[in-house]
DNA sequence: GGCAGTAATCGTCACCTTGACGTTACCGCT
DNA sequence: AGCGGTAACGTCAAGGTGACGATTACTGCC
């Protein structure tokens, strides 16, 4: 095949370096107190055997978020209640040893769903964050970035919600926080600051009986989507 | 010229799907205190006569940073003060009608400079980025975005001292807050702020006379990269 | 030199947010 | 009913910030 007739005037420079384009996915949630990342296995060269980043080719009438959201279908069997969006672009000369491949980093953020079904013959599976290492091509760093990304995201907006289910209760969301952070928060304080922020929580009104000590109240995410002023990570060493 | 030779073990659809990969830069200067963008005017089709991003595509053994840096250079003369990162990639299937086209796009934040060079015998114009619109391609959404980083990331980092010399006044320094968030700024509160974070500003005990008033003093940018706490564009509601 | 004008710098105060931590409310269990 | 446990509410001091007054140190003019 040949693609000489693409790009009316650009010189042969631009014709002879042409890139596949790919879209990688860093998928968090937070199982058992933990953040963890999706991962699948490889079954094919390079890195045959290594864990990956789920991803896929970016079809012809495709932009970017419609790739990302048809993969992130695939990978979780249906629309996502979460949050996705776009880390970065990676391009390195050498990260693919098939050819040259760009790479655009997608970040969702998901509640914790039940284990994942294998893709197309690939097993899929949840890796805490801190055990996600030596990963294949140059995805070790696009899943640190992604994660950082997460932790500073969730200072200044109210995208840890993303991380809850429909209905979640404060103590749901601190542990979110607790886990991205790796850090402990004081319940107290903590339930002072998102309750009293407006339109991050809006009560349900209906209590979760049935666990140990006084039930708590149920809340959906509310239209707010930035947190001012924002939650630090880093208290500012008051 | 084939390119079936490439990307063993990727199906066709992969080859028949490449993508030329560009860098577009977003650089951003304060000038005459408002925030300004650099732009080329278009001597060939497609949008001949319009202003772009001055952009160029990533060479064979180039990453994207280094493209970026490169074309930096070649526009500013040479290596500059500033900064630069990473905003995000573009790929719309018909963003570009010769053909498809990814174009990764960059943030400068770099000190007023003299006027602009000529590039490639295009014509280049600071342009202020109020006035910024109806430029070619989806660049009018990559200046967006780009001023938007840009204002986000003088709340939480000491990236306004790129758009400053390499020695500036506590003066100086508020412009380029009240230029990019286009808003007015108390300067006692602000100095008391910026003086008072460690690592932010480095007294050089050197005055500039000459001016009206009392002679301000000069600081050097400090090794402090992020401002704990950050300092919020919309006060909360205090 | 004395004075007004101007801008930089320092100071003050009230208000808000936050960290630290005590107290009360409401459940299941025995 | 008593108890342990968790949620929810209250209290207080410390620190940061907005609003704004006061002081300082220069230039330019008379």
């Amino acid at each position: 095949m040949t693609i000489t007739a693409e790009f009316p005037g650009c010189d042969d420079s631009v014709r002879g370096n042409l890139f596949a384009v790919a879209v990688d996915l860093v998928v968090l949630t937070v199982r058992a107190d933990e953040l963890a990342v999706l991962l699948i296995k490889r079954a094919e060269k390079p890195f045959e055997g290594s864990w990956a980043l789920p991803g896929g080719f970016v079809g012809p009438q495709e932009d970017l978020a419609d790739t990302a959201a048809r993969e992130l279908v695939a990978l979780v069997g249906r629309e996502p209640a979460g949050h996705l969006e776009q880390l970065a672009g990676y391009a390195g000369p050498s990260r693919d040893p098939r050819g040259r491949v760009l790479s655009v980093g997608y970040l969702a953020l998901l509640p914790d769903l039940a284990d994942p079904e294998p893709v197309d013959d690939r097993v899929a599976a949840w890796h805490p964050v801190t055990e996600a290492t030596g990963l294949a091509f140059d995805h070790d760093r696009i899943v640190a970035e992604g994660v950082e990304r997460a932790r500073a995201k969730l200072e200044y907006t109210t995208l840890a919600a993303s991380f809850c289910p429909p209905e979640f209760t404060v103590t749901d969301l601190r542990k979110v926080y607790e886990a991205v952070w790796r850090t402990e928060i004081d319940p107290r304080n903590f339930q002072r600051k998102v309750t009293s922020t407006d339109g991050f929580l809006i009560p349900t009104r209906t209590l979760v009986t049935g666990g140990r000590g006084r039930p708590p109240q149920l809340f959906r995410r509310g239209d707010a989507v930035s947190l001012h002023p924002p939650m630090l990570r880093e208290p500012s060493r008051q």
